[in-house]
DNA sequence: CCCGGCGCTGACAACGTTGTCCAGGGGCTA
DNA sequence: TAGCCCCTGGACAACGTTGTCAGCGCCGGG
């Protein structure tokens, strides 16, 4: 289309909009081969510092930039990696999901991520786009339970590690917190302060580590010796109705509970604020799994058991271009350790029985 | 390679690890012809539904999956978008990140993102990756002040949107919170309640909201008719040890400031964290720039400025789509306001005068 | 002076997909 | 029964890049 004979005087080449020079224009321009372009932008050797030159200019003159689809379609990687959240405005995902982005920046791949919404089938449309994007990699915050779909995928050469859940009947990388060790760490330290009705309230039973803390919770209880009523244990959404309605049922209750374990984040804010509400002579201990900011200004200070989102993800990463670089076995679970960060709320006795 | 002779009993075929089958084994295994794949792949019409099903079954058994980088060099389009940030784990971005992936997943594409952690050249580096990668737009929240490097990009088709800071040096779409209007609002509120020695506490002066939320707070100050001492205003980098430093300063001059008005979210929550270590009998009043959760429960509760942020990034990619749709025209700047929300700390008079 | 080798360059195929175009066959109409 | 059109399917080129390989000078040694 674009007269390219060298002797045109063709100082502004008129191009369609939205159509972008490519090395073969360079090429013409600079009066060399294509494959020489191709060198000089790849910085390979072999070039002599004045072509080397000629074909700089023409790249700046033209405003060429090297299209990574093609290079990507022939070289076969694409130097970037797939990582599903849950919901990247969630406090927890956003450390986590820029730890991820960090280790990828250092072995020089892109992020590409995306959303579930806790939809397993959401979840799965974006794997599968990421794979038919063909990312060298995936870091799953698993929604479902039933991760066969990506067998294929693994098969093929995807490396998949999951974070913070683990794949449902297929065998992958996971990195875990230790949810389960973490609550019963919690619910001991409540009933080391005297409580003895203790409530749990959590998110839904089918993710992996709503039920892990709840078997803490039990585990706590029964190595106490204490027994657990229904009423005490409440697994749901984590929206603010929900939980504010359980809590207050079992603050309301015959035989209330005295202190409140919150299974994440968002249940434990919501529980702040629902015993912000109630009358301070009677407080109520609580403890929250996932620290978060400002909890030690509120008063009393919100014991938490705290996991390193930022940590989770760096693992992750590491451990996925650990893969990469070609490290073979099993597929490994690393569980994190949590930390409980007694602040005051957490310590609070029971009030004293009639 | 592999033999897809018709006769052939293979039903598993052996295919080297890392090496995925294309739309052509797809054909040979179902007996068709390349276009006919291609045809079932996109849903298009004109294929028998008899053949349809071979397709279909063929696919299936060999785990095929389009490759999209091909599809993409062929098309030209992408179906994804690029986001530079400043820094995903900081709250402000979540839920404006969030906003801007429902968006590109409503129009079917796909997000990238990256942070540039405040570091322009970083930021460059991160665009101009992108747009290798051919992304159909970009959303920027800019870091450098000099973005006429993007400028034979935009020329060559890709639509970028400016979101929370203007382009520098370019004439580009923008999305902004009303940092001016916002801060007079708040600096006037405090004025209102009888103050008259005012710090302001903001980010580095380079950043465009920072100079912005400072110009309004000079206009607030002296449409009052009040002056404004040097040592009342401190702009610098949001870590803790600074605003810790700035706050504390000004709060022990000998003429010390009776309210503060906190640049952004970081520089709020330190500057709540040095006053809760302060004497309660001489309560500072305070208004920050942007609105966090459980500012609510804070004791007094944190009077903000809010600016809704998954606002601003829906608007932002809704304009880039419309901007892709071929909606013409210049650039524009979108300005959406902000919120007082008085909650306590931005009420508190001055300590009666001696 | 000739030959081997090395440093530089370019022609060409291939990556996997989609758009264009054409062929063959079957059904419908005149 | 001839003619036409539509429906289905396939061959082929093109997208922009990189790997392979071959060619062309030129230099140094024999």
């Amino acid at each position: 289309m674009t007269d390219t004979a060298p002797g045109t005087a063709s100082r502004t080449p008129t191009r369609r909009y939205g159509t972008r020079p490519t090395m073969k224009d360079v090429a013409a321009r600079a009066g060399v081969g294509l494959k020489t372009v191709s060198r000089v932008v790849n910085g390979e050797p072999g070039v002599t510092p004045d072509t080397e030159r000629r074909v700089q200019e023409a790249i700046t003159a033209l405003g060429f930039r090297r299209n990574d689809s093609a290079r990507i379609l022939r070289k076969g990687r694409t130097a970037s990696i797939g990582l599903v959240l849950e919901d990247l405005a969630d406090p927890f995902y956003g450390p986590l999901s820029r730890a991820v982005e960090e280790v990828a920046r250092a072995h020089g791949a892109l992020l590409i991520n995306g959303s579930s919404a806790e939809d397993p089938e959401r979840e799965q449309e974006l794997v599968l786009a990421l794979c038919a994007r063909r990312v060298d990699g995936l870091v799953i915050i698993p929604a479902g339970h039933d991760h066969r779909y990506l067998a294929p995928e693994m098969a093929a050469g995807v490396a998949t590690v999951f974070v913070d859940r683990p794949a449902g009947r297929i065998d992958a990388d996971a990195v875990l917190a230790d949810s389960f060790g973490g609550s019963r760490d919690a619910v001991a330290h409540l009933i080391a302060h005297g409580h003895r009705r203790i409530g749990f309230i959590g998110d839904l039973p089918g993710i992996h580590t709503a039920a892990e803390r709840l078997r803490g919770y039990h585990a706590a209880m029964s190595e106490a010796g204490l027994p657990v009523h229904d009423a005490w244990v409440s697994l749901g959404p984590t929206d603010p109705e929900r939980v504010r309605t359980a809590a207050t049922a079992m603050l309301d209750a015959a035989e209330p509970v005295t202190a409140l374990f919150a299974g994440n984040n968002r249940v434990t804010v919501t529980v702040v604020r629902v015993l912000a509400e109630r009358p301070p002579a009677a407080p109520v201990a609580l403890i929250g799994f996932d620290d978060f900011e400002l909890a030690d200004l509120l008063s009393p200070g919100i014991t938490v058991i705290a996991q390193d989102s930022a940590q989770l993800g760096r693992t992750a990463a590491d451990l996925l271009f650990r893969r990469l670089d070609g490290a073979g076995g099993d597929p490994r679970r690393l569980v994190l350790p949590t930390r409980l960060i007694p602040r005051g709320s957490g310590e609070l006795p029971p009030p004293a029985t009639p």
